[in-house]
RNA sequence: GCCAGUUUAGCUCAGUGGUAGAGCAACGGUUUUGUAAACCGUAGGUCGUCGGUUCGACCCCGACAACUGGCUCCA
């Protein structure tokens, strides 16, 4: 994303505040390069949330800089200094480069060895400019604000590291994250606006409401153990899951979460492409002792589609049996690396939502389509409105040699990634195409949504695999007498349990439907009257009776402090009853987060319940 | 995996080179209640783990682990 080169014409269309941080990143710069005179700078461009610079300096930058990094810019920001631009010619700049003047407050004994490299990488019909504030001169294609005092209000806010160009082969650079803003109002605001995400995060949320707990101490980083609450909302997705996809015309399978070495070698898994991703090899017997190694050799499943295909082997196949659709919420393992894992969000074990389609030429448009209407019922259940499909093709360059990356099938591809073009089309969902990003096995969409930080999470997906099937032999037997090859969907439209229910924890801030609510009902009495108390029980029992997740608070405690507690665990309607309701036969409904609704019949409160949870109201 | 930071009671957090504290939760008792916290008491921690420095380490140093924020990667 960031490797393509904005135009200028896109540049002049930079919007003030997006100056204003870039502005702000060069004041960074120049602070550092005062600092630390032997900086050399990479790139500082302007970001969602504010503005970064790379930079490689000898100094490990930590948070505790921060202070004396922005004293010096503030000293910067308030001399007021012109944002000065300088067109100037190639040689010029390449020669600037080497005297190590570039993003620098003079010469130096060393080339600007960044900057130098991305002056060779700018193309000859692009001009080439400088922008100078003070005795700092950066190579820039702008767009600047007027003065560095336009910047109103800044602030560092982290350092993390990244690699030149975000290539895992190149030198590991620190970067320097700070936000700006035209006026210190609107960044508190800003401020605020975080500290009330973090309040919605659903590691938070999730121990509050003893949704998960993650033991990496006994069970293992990024293995989620689900509690009874939690659990309870995995069970009401999965019914939701299974309703939908029954009525749609799947049917489901079970497989077991192991298989040997060979189904990961036939998939094209292994050797090379999910290798890192994969949990180790169980070995059976000692390789040195054996002759048949990899029969020998277990792994866990990182996906379910090789253990599908087996299963559509099992059987010979008529093109009377497609589209067979064969679904199974399978538990998956992958060995994500440490630094990437993130409560729910991302996890070494997961429950994917999971089937596969198979299917002819002829059926793909409508299946594939189809799988696209799932997703947006399912969004329109949860209220889920900020997304994008993102749709990923292949690179041609990338089918062959040493950095091959897809199935080498240029037809497939073509044919597949029009198909599914056309499909988004004309079905008139907004989605943006992204090359290179496809499975090895052909294109896909995936759903993008974002977390309360702000990160992007693919939350479900839909892949086209027009390889894999062919590689394990799959064939069905066509009208014409021919054997032929079916095409195979994999979908997720729900995702994984993990990262859907984390998302929806962000999404609800905790505060669930009723039909999703780990607990649905409480009811409250006040006193501890033995009539009280059977009534209360009796309402359980009715509810419990239709597989509401009802409790009961018997305990001493003043109502006050029971509605308290109720809240804070956010159940979702609560019941409060006392002598007044026993003797009418009401109870006083209370629901989370809006306060009482007053007295009703308890037959017409338990009929509306059981109501909103069958429609699964929102 | 890489860079930086963090790790004290179940949770949220104080704290000092001379072997630790609060609030909430838990438990026990008292209270008997009308829509967001009744009162009193008790218990709870080899201060992430392992090494080192020191007469003495929760505090200083090192290694490791986990977590947090990024990078690379991905459902």
């Amino acid at each position: 994303m960031d490797n393509e080169r904005k135009t200028l014409d896109d540049r002049n269309k930079m919007p003030e505040l997006e100056r204003l941080r870039h502005s702000c990143a060069h004041v960074l710069a120049t602070a550092i390069a005062k600092l630390w005179p032997d900086a050399q700078f990479a790139a500082g461009p302007p970001v969602e949330n504010g503005f970064y610079y790379d930079v490689e300096v000898s100094h490990r930058i930590s948070p505790e800089d921060f202070p004396k990094i922005e004293e010096e810019m503030k000293r910067v920001v308030k001399a007021n200094q012109t944002f000065e631009k300088v067109v100037v010619p190639r040689a010029q700049a390449l020669e600037d480069a080497q005297k190590g003047r570039l993003a620098a407050l003079g010469e130096r004994a060393v080339p600007s060895k960044f900057k130098l490299d991305i002056v060779q990488n700018i193309p000859e019909s692009e001009p080439i400019s400088y922008f100078k504030n003070g005795d700092f001169i950066d190579l820039c294609a702008g767009p600047h604000v007027m003065r560095t005092g336009n910047i109103g209000a800044f602030k560092l806010t982290q350092v993390a590291s990244a690699y030149y160009k975000g290539d895992e082969r190149n030198p590991q650079l620190q970067r320097i994250y700070g936000t700006a803003f035209k006026n210190r109002t609107e960044m508190d605001a800003y401020f605020a606006m975080l500290e009330e995400a973090k309040r919605r995060d659903h590691r938070k949320i999730g121990q509050e409401m003893g949704l998960f707990a993650l033991d990496s101490e006994y069970v293992g980083p990024g293995l989620p153990l689900w509690l009874p609450k939690g659990t309870a909302m995995v069970e009401e997705l999965e019914k939701l899951a299974k309703e939908t996809e029954f009525a749609a015309g799947y049917v489901r399978v079970k497989t077991p979460h192991i298989a040997k070495e060979k189904m990961y070698l036939t998939s094209g898994h292994l050797p090379i492409l999910y290798k890192d991703s994969m949990f180790p090899p169980m070995t059976l017997f000692s390789e040195s002792g054996s002759d048949d190694a990899i029969g020998d050799r277990y792994y866990l499943k990182a996906m379910n589609c090789p253990h599908h295909h087996r299963i559509f082997a099992a059987e010979p196949r008529s093109y009377r049996d497609l589209p067979l659709r064969l679904a199974e919420y399978g538990t998956c393992y992958r060995y994500e690396q440490s630094g990437e894992l993130i409560g729910l969000m991302r996890v070494r074990s997961l429950n994917m939502n999971d089937a596969h389609i198979y299917c002819s030429e002829e059926q793909f448009a409508a299946e594939f389509n189809a799988v696209n209407e799932m997703y947006l019922k399912y969004f329109k259940i949860f209220g889920i409105e900020k997304y994008i499909m993102r749709f990923s093709t292949h690179d041609p360059s990338r089918l062959s040699g040493d950095n091959a990356k897809f199935v080498n099938e240029p037809e497939l591809w073509k044919k597949t990634e029009d198909l599914a073009r056309r499909v988004l089309v004309e079905s008139k969902i907004n989605f943006v195409e992204v090359p290179n990003e496809a499975a090895f096995y052909g294109p896909k969409i995936d759903v993008q949504v974002w977390s309360v930080i702000g990160r992007e999470f693919t939350l479900a997906t839909n892949q086209v695999d027009f390889a894999v099937p062919a590689r394990f032999g799959l064939k069905y037997h066509d009208k014409d007498n021919l054997d032929k090859t079916p095409l195979c969907i994999h979908r997720a439209p729900l995702g994984t349990h993990e990262r859907f229910i984390g998302f929806l924890i962000e999404h609800y801030a905790g505060n669930f439907p009723l039909w999703l609510a780990p607990e649905q009902v409480r009811v409250l009495t006040i006193g501890e009257d033995e009539k009280l108390v059977e009534y209360a029980n009796s309402i359980v029992r009715e509810l419990r009776g239709h597989f509401v997740r009802a409790e009961a608070d018997l305990s001493s405690n003043k109502i006050n402090g029971k509605i308290q507690e109720a809240e804070k665990a956010r159940v979702h309607t609560m019941l409060v009853i006392g002598g007044r309701d026993l003797e009418a036969g009401n109870v006083s409904v209370r629901l989370h987060g809006k306060g009482s609704i007053g007295a009703k019949p308890k037959g017409e409160v338990v009929a509306d319940i059981l109501q909103a949870i069958r429609e699964r109201r929102p």
